[in-house]
RNA sequence: GCGCUGUUAGCUCAAUCGGAUAGAGCAUCUGACUUCGGAUCAGAAGGUUAGAGGUUCGAGUCCUCUACGGCGCACCA
């Protein structure tokens, strides 16, 4: 258990006993500014305010009354009712003892575990991934880590399962939609050309971009699409065949991407898997007079959300992405067992999950609807990052050109690695340098993408933080360890004793970022550990005094342990030197 | 027009659902290499948190208005 909930437990205690119309919140937070205290509370403020009393009062009165646990100092009231604690080196002694036993690091445990469908991803067949899917991929991994790991902890977890969030990781493809109709039509105008693999998506981007075209300028053309679309999703044999080879071949596409980036999924059911539910969504809508027929078309009707109706199905009977998702959360809940849902998207289909929440609760959908949703990411320029020539830069070659820059680094830094050693690594930093920098910013704005923040080596990166850790790893092994020694910690020095009490807040951080559902406040923690992992590292030498030695091995095997566990729930991976 | 969302140091971003003197990195300047890995560390400088009101012990955070930006508003997904 952390430093703070310790002292958190006393003092919502104190509160529940004395203030118990108070709304829970957590009433204990770290200072912001070591000179005040380790840890503060403003309780007094807030109480005293509900209850119209002197806050200063209330403060001394909890001073009083609230005693910290055994091994801090004596709390002190300051500024306009705050109160101060700060832990002793011993008592952060003992709060590590429970923390180099503790499995899972102090990752709290869920009281509630759920059953969370994750919605992630979700590329469009017969494209390329490109870079608008990175953001979607990369946050529902990390979520996907996060609420996995807040429940299932490491190794006591398989005991404990039951009590963990079981976590369904669903690809929903675009593998239905209108789109289809202008790649059959090109497709078999050219006469069905086999589709070769290394090329497969490149081509069928090519056969989508001129049907299209042609769609566009023509309308014959664009009859003909629709004829198409029409023939496949009555189930047209050849067409079907033809749809079957798209589907294949951009899978293959999407594996290749999803391996490297390591990110798995446990569902992967296309758009077309809920074809032949579409008819019976839209009457049951209509029988339960939740929508209704307007201009030959069904819509949903609310207006508290907005003038213009929710389109379910076309006036030409056709339906569409809407119809679709509310198929998609009734088999969710029915057959996955779903208590939530968590569409992971941009910020644009905001108003869409609006609707699509809103039309599901009132048909009788139980389960709780989230939209994590997320911002745009930028070029230089502040507009949305396109490739040279214009298009969506893809995300293949992203990946490749982060390789590059990340071998060009590494030969300059480290010219004796061999091709292979090179190769592997080069492949390692340039992933996890862009994995990280996509989760650092606050996944609600915008950012600006640049090559040089993705793969700078100082500052907040992953380069950073991976050289922290690579050089915990180096000190075990200079000590002829495989493992971290378990060792009592005796703190002795300031930068000693910081770096413990950061380690004994992961479980905060990790909680938060799950709760938040925002994996960017891991990434500040990880920043912090490790930035003072290097100050406790110039200030304490730790093969050297054979008094501290063990001691200190303990806090740097931790301090690697915890770097190792927060950037794999990133879906980063480590390495041992670099 | 309606709605969503944003504006914090020259640049890129933080700030734990109202807490103390708003923090980092880059860029600029100054130091520390006989190193447990210098891909590091120490320090300087940089701010009227877009603007104006309001709410209260206390506002970057909540409310109102204004300015500027991004996005979305049936028959695409």
């Amino acid at each position: 258990m952390s430093l703070r909930i310790e002292l958190e437990q006393i003092v919502s205690a104190w509160a529940a006993r004395n203030f118990p119309d108070l709304p829970p919140e957590p009433w204990v937070r770290p200072c912001t500014d070591e000179r005040h205290g380790h840890f503060q509370t403003h309780l007094a403020m807030v109480a005293a305010k509900a209850t119209k009393q002197n806050p200063r009062e209330l403060a001394e009165r909890l001073c009083k009354e609230c005693f910290p646990p055994e091994g801090w100092e004596k709390p002190a009231v300051a500024g306009a009712g705050f109160v101060n604690y700060r832990v002793g080196p011993e008592a952060v002694g003992h709060a590590l003892d429970a923390l180099r036993r503790d499995p899972d690091l102090g990752i709290p445990k869920v009281t509630k575990p759920e059953t969370i469908v994750i919605d992630f991803s979700s590329p469009n067949i017969a494209k390329a991934m490109h870079v608008g899917h990175i953001r979607s991929t990369l946050l529902g991994d990390s979520l996907a880590r996060l609420l996995t790991r807040t429940l299932l902890g490491d190794s006591l977890a398989r005991l404990l399962t039951r009590l963990g969030h079981r976590v369904t990781r669903v690809n929903h493809l675009g593998d239905w939609g209108t789109q289809f109709g202008k790649l059959l039509l090109a497709y078999r105008a050219a006469g069905r050309p086999p589709i070769e693999s290394d090329r497969a998506i490149d081509q069928l981007e090519e056969f989508y971009k001129q049907g299209h075209q042609h769609a566009e300028s023509d309308p014959a053309k664009m009859e003909q699409a629709r004829a198409e679309l029409a023939a496949l999703q009555v189930g047209d044999p050849e067409r079907l065949q033809d749809w079957r080879l798209f589907c294949e071949k951009s899978a293959e596409h999407f594996r290749r991407i999803y391996e490297r980036l390591d990110v798995r999924f446990d569902s992967v059911r296309g758009e077309s898997a809920y074809h032949e539910d579409l008819p019976g969504v839209v009457q049951d809508l209509l029988d339960k007079d939740i929508a209704e027929t307007s201009q030959g078309a069904v819509v949903v009707r609310n207006p508290e959300i907005a003038e213009e109706p929710y389109l379910i199905r076309k006036s030409d009977g056709a339906f569409l992405y809407a119809t679709t998702d509310l198929a998609a959360i009734r088999y969710r809940a029915a057959e996955l067992k779903a208590d939530r849902i968590i569409y992971v998207t941009d910020a644009r289909q905001q108003l869409h999950f609006r609707w699509l929440f809103d039309t599901a609760r009132r048909s009788g959908c139980q389960a709780i609807l989230e939209h994590v949703w997320f911002g745009t990411i930028l070029g230089p320029d502040r507009k949305p990052l396109k490739s040279r020539d214009g298009t969506p830069l893809k995300l293949i070659d992203l990946l490749h050109e982060a390789r590059e820059r990340a071998r060009a680094i590494l030969q300059t830094k480290r010219p004796d690695l061999s091709p292979v050693d090179l190769e592997t690594k080069a492949d390692l930093l340039g992933i996890a340098s862009l994995k990280y920098a996509d989760q650092l910013p606050n996944r609600n704005l915008d950012y600006v993408f640049t090559w040089e923040k993705l793969l700078a080596f100082d500052g907040n990166t992953a380069p950073y933080i991976l050289n922290a850790y690579v050089r915990t790893r180096s000190i075990l092994r200079k000590a002829g360890l495989q493992k971290r020694p378990d060792a009592p910690v005796k703190i002795s020095q300031l930068e000693e004793e910081r770096l413990a009490r950061i380690l004994l807040r992961f479980g905060d951080a990790v909680e938060l970022a799950a709760a938040d559902r925002k994996p960017h406040h891991l990434c500040g923690y990880l920043y912090e550990l490790a930035g003072q992992y290097h100050r406790f590292f110039e200030a304490c030498p730790v093969l050297q005094l054979p008094a501290l030695r063990d001691s200190r091995l303990t806090l740097v095997g931790l301090t690697g342990e915890i770097l190792r566990e927060g950037l794999s729930l990133l879906g980063i991976p480590t390495l041992e030197e670099m």
